[in-house]
RNA sequence: GUCCCCUUCGUCUAGCCCGGCCCAGGACACCGCCCUUUCACGGCGGCGACACCGGUUCAAAUCCGGUAGGGGACGCCA
């Protein structure tokens, strides 16, 4: 007798409007959050806000030797930083032993589960000559109809799998797939010792949370199919499936450390915007026709599951800058000055007695790409330059330079600097009364001020840094260019 | 090996379900020009793809079949 376990799937939006929507994010501690973790997480908080929706965070802690009590730490940590907030949880699996036993000895009883008694060795050998001979390793089915109990030996408790037909879900994301059943053997469901294992809990455990949208790496289709078989034998309704494509590094293999970093509070230290993460990783698999830039707001807005693409996708750096530029050139320099503060200590530098950062931002945000670079360029406004970029000073004359350091010195003395237009008019005054190019001015003058080329306009620079400061640095540079 | 999935510019993608508006649109990157006191920002332009082969059709990126390539899964891991 075959059976065919093909869901009728209710058209997605009639079928939560009838019960509400709730999702979960699932991450097992053996790691920090990775970005294809927290992407797998902002789908599942995005649906859930979009519909109004549950969102819960669950721990999945059943293997105990690689569960950390740092990987959950660092998973919150890194939950938070994006503000991917759950409503529900964090919940440990590891808290739910005795329910997992429960069903178990249930399954037990209706004969939907049986006993084995081979040993780990024993399967092994089988599951490589298996290999060897081509043929899929799967269970053999040594105990499945086993009538002796023998007493005090251990076994594990596997799950009677239905032996025909096929087994189907209507993914959200891939569509229709199908497996036969034969291909899917007598999983594990109780080890040696008495532990359940990940397939099974996850089925008790979306089950008993009742989640109705599964949304997961589409590393776990293949698990899907014998945990429908569980959900069907449990008699739990079945939820909804979405599995998403992987991330990929540049080589197109599964993204890993060797790709550069893969941990979002890396991204976090490396001077990224958390909302500059989120953009990118929603974009990633996503999208909503032309559109690139995503506030918060807009991408529960426009969120839609349907949407997600089919293929796995290459995580691409670039963007991800381009994207951290514009939020950083957009962002409230208040806020920005709070996040750049860190970067700066490391760097030493204390804004005490300096200008105010937030001018300092202000003067920064269309330059710098990341947090660390803004820090990098914003290190000269607290430490007077200790030595200048001699190579673009050998561009100029220098009596030439001494000239315009004088004349400088002379112009910005004479009048209050309250505002960038007035330094640059002044500028512009001096090219005109003494017939000089405007690079000719100022080149020297930002070199005396920041020690370098690359920095702000003069104007934003002068009234930055404070008429005294500016003098104090012109005159520093002055004695510098005399002496060589 | 077996099963499952995937395949549009270098990268992220729109279009595909409901063939014609697509000799394929946007974005990042790259190149050029403009703006400009440096570095940037910005503006304009350029480069650049429907994996392949058949079929259906007046018409295919879009439908069908096959091939190739890539990925995933096959654990008393999750």
């Amino acid at each position: 007798m075959t059976s065919i376990y093909l869901l009728q799937v209710e058209p997605f939006q009639r079928s939560c409007s009838m019960s509400e929507l709730r999702v979960r994010f699932a991450p097992s501690p053996t790691g920090y959050l990775h970005v294809g973790g927290a992407r797998t997480a902002l789908f599942n908080w995005l649906l859930a806000k979009n519909k109004g929706g549950t969102f819960i965070l669950r721990i999945e802690d059943t293997d105990v030797e690689r569960s950390t009590k740092e990987s959950v730490d660092a998973i919150l940590e890194g939950m938070k930083w994006l503000g991917l907030d759950w409503d529900e949880g964090p919940v440990y699996q590891s808290d739910s032993f005795p329910l997992y036993k429960e069903y178990v000895q249930k399954l037990l009883d209706a004969g939907k589960a049986y006993k084995c008694y081979c040993t780990s060795e024993e399967l092994d050998a089988k599951r490589n000559l298996a290999m060897q001979e081509g043929r899929k390793p799967k269970y053999d089915g040594t105990c499945r109809d086993r009538g002796d109990h023998p007493d005090g030996q251990p076994y594990v408790v596997r799950f009677r799998a239905p032996q025909g037909g096929v087994t189907a879900f209507d993914d959200l994301i891939k569509g229709v797939i199908t497996f036969p059943n034969e291909e899917l053997d007598d999983l594990i469901i109780q080890r040696t010792d008495g532990t359940p294992t990940y397939n099974f809990c996850v089925v008790i455990d979306d089950a008993t949370m009742r989640i109705t949208t599964v949304i997961r790496g589409d590393d776990h289709v293949n698990n899907t199919p014998r945990q429908i078989q569980l959900y069907e034998a449990l008699g739990f309704p079945v939820p909804q499936f979405a599995h998403v494509p992987m991330i990929l590094g540049s080589d197109k293999a599964r993204l890993s450390k060797r790709h550069g970093a893969t941990s979002v509070i890396a991204y976090r230290d490396m001077g990224f915007l958390p909302e500059a993460l989120l953009n990118y990783l929603v974009r990633l698999g996503w999208s909503n026709g032309d559109d690139e830039i995503f506030s918060r707001d807009e991408m529960i807005q426009k969120f839609d599951i349907h949407n997600v693409g089919r293929s796995a996708s290459v995580f691409n750096t670039e963007k991800l800058l381009w994207l951290n530029a514009h939020y950083i050139k957009n962002g409230d320099p208040e806020r920005l000055a709070g996040l750049l503060l860190p970067h700066l200590s490391s760097r030493e530098v204390t804004t005490l007695g300096g200008p105010d950062l937030m001018a300092v931002v202000k003067t920064l945000q269309e330059r710098a790409q990341t947090l660390v670079e803004m820090a990098d360029r914003a290190v000269f406004y607290y430490n007077a330059p200790d030595s200048y970029d001699d190579a673009a000073l050998a561009k100029f004359d220098k009596e030439q330079v001494l000239a315009v350091f004088e004349v400088v010195t002379e112009k910005l003395s004479s009048a209050p600097i309250d505002a960038v237009v007035v330094v640059d008019a002044l500028f512009k005054e001096i090219c005109t009364e003494k017939g000089w190019k405007m690079g000719q001015v100022g080149q020297p003058v930002r070199i005396a001020l920041s020690g370098g080329t690359q920095a702000p306009g003069i104007g934003e620079i002068v009234v930055t840094l404070g008429i005294k400061e500016t003098l104090k640095r012109i005159s520093s540079a002055r004695e510098y260019v005399t002496a060589k």
